[in-house]
DNA sequence: GATGAATGAGTCTTCATTCAT
DNA sequence: CATGAATGAAGACTCATTCAT
């Protein structure tokens, strides 16, 4: 009843050659840029394997779809902005700092990933995308949410619903990126010292 | 010297009967609830004029486009949102007082406009769309931003970059009202509340 | 959640302009010859459409899908020999008089409308038009069966299982009329009288 | 004068090991399933590989297109049926027996091979198999005319058109075939009875 | 022998837009 | 003003077939 699925991605993941791990890079690599610049609808599978250089085929090889593809971009982007926060949060220190150094290593992610930022804000927009995108912000703001808890239980940070603030630093830190490291060009490190003056700002008085 | 005009569209506004005003104004929301819903390209003028039970060349008749269509939306909503803010504002008050309020009028106005939220959203991710949403935001940062330097001239924050700071505010209020009242359904005063506390506590201590 | 349809098969059947119905027939009847000529799979829409000489989305305003192209041109057939059947037997008579005039009337439709046999014969192959093709064939069926009752309930001919025996008359005929009008271009009235002579020997004598 | 043969498909039949045989055998049943329950068409190459387990490039070692891989499932099916029919009616005797033991042994034959008689069903509508189809069933035919022509010169059954006639039981007992046997799962035994007291009531009176 | 990767013409379908009536 | 019909370029996706390794 049900089509056996065919080509190579049967299972989570097909085990590809070198060259095809290769192609997949570039497929994607390319999405992304052409995905932020005119958008995900606006950009077509054909161009996608023109810019590549190679025939339509192959990219229904690598992914089920495009929508396929859009969604493994989004996860891998995700992941990799999860895992730069936590390389930079590193070992245990003061709750507050650790707020600190996430919003830094956020905020250095997002200028280095100006294209998976405007990924990230598509994704927002579209019902096929919001989901993976809400969970994969879920988490993010989650671990906020646990350092400010126990900042508050430390007493360094007045209370009060952690969650709200998280995200209130989420919000301002992503919208400073966009607009004043991507859209303006300036410094990213300079922006960060301003987010984050006045993220810990708004979270100390209250 | 003018040859009598013909059709509508050409020039901004022709002039339109009430019945042609009241199909316009039908169009416009059914196209936003649309737009917000499945998408801008997801959404055909198709499904709009069959959602409001009208030929496909009525549509042509008040939009030249599609995308006109959007343009307009977009104008009208950040127009809309504009007059909100200053009415909310009213008369000459405390710099601080005037960007707390703005604050609570725009989440207000958020609140109750969600699906033009999900436009500006889109808009922001297209490249046709983006530059007019852009000049919109502009104006609404340098409002607040020129309250800002009321205070700080006033001395009741401390000094900085007024335009950094006003995005960061912008941000924060805008990610709080699609996260916490949107997505979560939250009360939009209660989060108006812990908006402006984060906001004026990043604004004042730093 | 559904998107509302659009274009001009919302219910049942739109309402169509006597142009729009001419367009109609003219794209149906080419495509019963081409199915019937090249097969289902291997003729094209753009085949047809090119045949008519309209472009591609004139299908697409008269057909949801090439799918429901073929099964309307099958429900099509379907009563179109029903209704020949049914006039040719007319008012009551004998009932083994009347199997003979189902089988003559079938045997001329089936000569006529060469093109639409295939179109069954085919359907019979594909799991999406099978069951479709199916319940017209129990109705044919089932009309020659109660007829089939009678005649043994009044003596005409053994008793037996009526469903059978119909089914037994409806394949010799059919095949006939496939191998020796449409193959051989033997005469259909002759080959009508081969049929009825051997299929009601076959009736009476068992 | 000839250069050794490279690759196996080619002449009719490359010799190959016991492994390819069976490898061959794996992929025509399958093929046979998979024709069958989805057709021809919708079946792909890429499908018929993956069930079996294989990569592409053994499809075309073994066979030189799916078209012709066809044409064997066909011809092998073919051969298969004449042998049953031929070893069942065995050594002399009466033609009318033997005209009954051959729709006694097809009517067997085609309720084990319900697949196979899927085949032929699709054969008959596509231009490409019908002729090879054609061949087949001539052959069948052109067998029972035989035994008819007998038993007519012998006063066993009254004279007329020996082709036409056999047609007529083919048709028959092969409609009964599908629609009893395969559709409503009836024994083959009893529908066979009843066919061959339909076809030999036929056949003796007229 | 066998495989995974590649090809690219071809398939069905959609959709913004136009226009005769 | 309004409609239904038409257009045709463009889109996502498929698939028989080939071939380097």
């Amino acid at each position: 009843m049900s089509a056996p699925a065919v080509g190579p991605r049967r299972d989570g993941d097909r085990r590809l050659t070198a060259r095809g791990e290769e192609r997949k890079r570039q497929l994607k690599a390319f999405a992304v840029s052409r995905f932020a610049e005119k958008g995900y609808h606006p950009t077509s599978v054909a161009e996608l394997v023109a810019g590549v250089g190679v025939g339509k085929g192959v990219f229904y090889w690598y992914f089920e779809t495009k929508e396929q593809l859009f969604l493994e971009l989004l996860h891998d982007a995700q992941r990799d902005l999860r895992h730069a926060r936590q390389t930079a949060i590193g070992p245990a220190c003061a709750p507050v700092r650790r707020i600190e150094l996430g919003i830094r290593a956020s905020m250095r992610w997002w200028a280095d990933h100006r294209d998976l930022v405007n990924l990230f804000q598509f994704a927002a927009t579209d019902e096929r995308f919001a989901p993976a995108l809400r969970r994969g912000q879920e988490r993010a703001v989650a671990e906020t949410a646990g350092h400010l808890t126990e900042a508050m239980a430390a007493g360094s940070v007045p209370g009060g619903d952690a969650d709200v603030l998280a995200q209130a630093v989420l919000g301002a830190t992503l919208h400073l990126a966009r607009e004043r490291i991507h859209a303006q060009g300036e410094d990213a490190d300079e922006v960060a010292d301003a987010a984050v003056a006045f993220c810990l700002g708004g979270l100390h008085h209250r």
